[in-house]
DNA sequence: GGAAGTAAATTTAGACTCAAAATAAATATA
DNA sequence: TATATTTATTTTGAGTCTAAATTTACTTCC
């Protein structure tokens, strides 16, 4: 059963168009020129697609045409950047206890967020359904748009998505959550929200503004208080039949991991029980509170012992993750990403040395720069893409000039 | 940096022409109207796209038209068939102890095959590729064909490949070859050789002729000697950054499995172990000689205590490598294949039964149709995947009549 | 201020693609 | 023989691209 091809002459302007959307995207105002080179494109063809996209609102065609750089020889040049108030889109992050939004133009730049916890109440599914909504208009209103504007949204959640963005049903958490979300919104608002899996988004997040820019072969960790992992290969991510690729849910199968706890749940648990015994450490400041993990490495760094010793714990457990992860997939690159990667950076190097001992095929590991918001993020770059990939036909936010 | 795009208008013929071929290779003689309901095209674009290929000696229009079927109405219509003469492809398995070759027509019709142990002698790079080709001229001649004939050929090996065709340089045996098969037969012969890992064309052989026919995501674990696995994830095959995805060496860190050696393996020596105690078993009877697998199994099947005993703790560990796969690509179906399949269909339910202990998300699992050539059939299908996908400009080894 | 130089923009010609509609052909059936 | 049916072929029109020639709009130099 081969595809229907609709191979029609239009599709051709349609492969140009996204050449030429891909380049500007990353690239400020930029000469037809420029654009030439980078897609090999004509210079008449690409006049055409540019005037093409202006007037369907994608590009605007800047006044001041000699402005940047020195001067410069011979007639000026056109120069067109991508029409960052075209549109918005809504990149979100919505964990076990808080939903966190991002509004981001088409150039990827962050114009207003919002971040709230889950009220008690908040239990049900349509009060689930109306806190999420609340959340994003908050961050709309931050940003100074308007509902509108949004041209897709992109939601994170920690359950398996399919490679269709159908949510797997699990016994997990997302039950609560997966009673007509895309719908409701879709009603209420007139939004079109794509779901994807949490870690599945930290992995495109990652290689967009992270560790792992421009790798086509990685795998991102979301270590902080539970394990998932987003699998990238050949650029592309891996979701599996059910959602599931990379969901490492049994990985204690594995020797020395026994659970699939991530890096800040296992610390806080392993300071616990030394506090239980009788050996002196500095992590006793903290008895009458609970023990974070910041400040089981912030010990660490002061030297004390014991937080020295929960490391060295954590430093085999993931580097036996990595292993297996490295095995099974070969990635180039490793990256430990989440709330904690702040802090995870100590772990690197003790990572990196065991790692050849847990597998042939050792990868490069590193930690993400992102933090917190590497979901977000990647909620973000997933809805840019597909506005990108679909929209082309669209008719944008903004109106569109009729000759 | 963005990939050229050549967008010129010729590229929608070819992409019509591929969607041609791919539903002319899955076919008989078809009409028309067939190829129109396919691929979506209009009449008049479908039958130039025919008579291009006709010209261009992928195609072959039927002379007795009305021939097939019952009666019908109306006009007759014109009948068009892959030209299965129009050259042919070698698929090759070079595994460590022989090499085997077969001849495939562009339908993926064996043609003729040749198998042969290596020798004692050849032991360099020089007389192994010898060896291969000789292998290979003896295939081509047992399927009266000439080395003219041959439009590309495609070879697995036991080492890992990258996503381009590039061997890995390992400390393993593929040192011994890696020194110029390619080269060696583009300048003998002239032929295009594409090199891929064995479990990688097991995985795309089982997928196009055995048990993952139209599946997308599926791993074949290739599991006679030693165990290796091609990844198949959403209808692409999975390398990793330097082949060695699906590798499984260091899969010794999944409990209960402790070396990457295959079910042939295990259960051989297993057998030696047991005949080394006092245990009653029908087994030695072939205590003279070695405890090949298929004695095991038979064994087994008769009821003997100690051979069900191995075949228990054969589904242990396989049940553990799947569901560690499982856990890791979520894949619908996972297939055990090579030359023990044919005997490892009674593994298939105790393996089934464990899975659910050692993976939350189990597989179903199944045991290959095509046993030994499952890594020939694979590379002939990769073989002809090449073909079509870079010879629709390519002259043809049949000659071109000019109009 | 005017001529020369330079690079971009535009125009023109040519080739190729496809869809859609109109026309022609071949056969079965009444 | 006439009609219905199905397929084949031809024509028309619109859309795409490249390549080459031409025009335009500047800067620089004299």
């Amino acid at each position: 059963m081969p595809e229907l091809v609709p191979a029609t002459p239009q599709l051709l302007r349609r492969v140009s168009a996204g050449a030429v959307l891909d380049f500007m995207r990353a690239s400020a105002a930029v000469t037809v020129t420029d654009v030439m080179a980078a897609t090999g494109l004509t210079r008449a063809t690409t006049i055409a697609v540019c005037e093409d996209l202006v007037r369907r609102g994608w590009l605007r065609e800047l006044e001041n045409q000699r402005e940047f750089g020195g001067y410069q020889k011979g007639r000026p040049a056109r120069r067109f950047e991508l029409n960052g108030r075209a549109g918005v889109v809504l990149g979100m992050d919505i964990g076990y206890s808080k939903v966190t939004a991002v509004v981001s133009d088409l150039r990827g730049r962050t114009l207003g967020r919002s971040s709230r916890p889950f009220q008690a109440g908040d239990v049900g599914s349509r009060e689930r359904i109306a806190f999420i909504d609340a959340v994003a208009m908050a961050a709309l209103s931050s940003a100074g748009t308007d509902p509108q504007q949004v041209l897709a949204v992109c939601a994170g959640v920690a359950a398996p998505v399919d490679r269709h963005g159908e949510v797997v049903a699990t016994q997990e958490f997302w039950g609560l959550f997966d009673l007509g979300l895309r719908p409701a919104l879709k009603a209420a608002r007139g939004w079109t929200v794509l779901l994807e899996n949490d870690a599945n988004l930290a992995a495109l997040g990652d290689r967009w503004q992270g560790a792992a820019a421009g790798i086509d072969d990685v795998v991102v960790i979301l270590a902080s208080e539970r394990l998932g992992s987003g699998i990238v290969e050949g650029g592309r991510l891996v979701h599996g039949t059910r959602g599931s690729a990379g969901e490492l849910a049994y990985l204690n199968l594995v020797e020395g991991v026994g659970d699939t706890y991530g890096i800040a749940h296992l610390a806080r648990t392993w300071a616990a029980e030394a506090l239980a015994t009788t050996a002196p450490t500095a992590l006793r400041e903290f008895q009458h509170g609970r023990v974070e993990a910041e400040q089981v490495f912030a010990a660490a760094a002061q030297g004390d012992a014991v937080a020295l010793g929960i490391l060295e714990r954590l430093a085999d457990r993931m580097a036996r993750v990595v292993g297996t992860v490295a095995t099974m997939l070969n990635p180039e690159l490793v990256v430990i990403g989440g709330g904690v990667a702040d802090s995870a950076g100590v772990l690197l190097a003790p990572i990196s040395e065991r790692l050849a001992g847990f597998t042939a095929t050792p990868a490069r590991v590193a930690v993400s720069p992102l933090g917190d918001s590497i979901v977000t993020v990647g909620a973000v770059r997933c809805a840019l893409d597909y506005v990108e990939r679909n929209s082309l036909d669209l008719v944008l936010a903004t109106p569109v000039v009729t000759e």
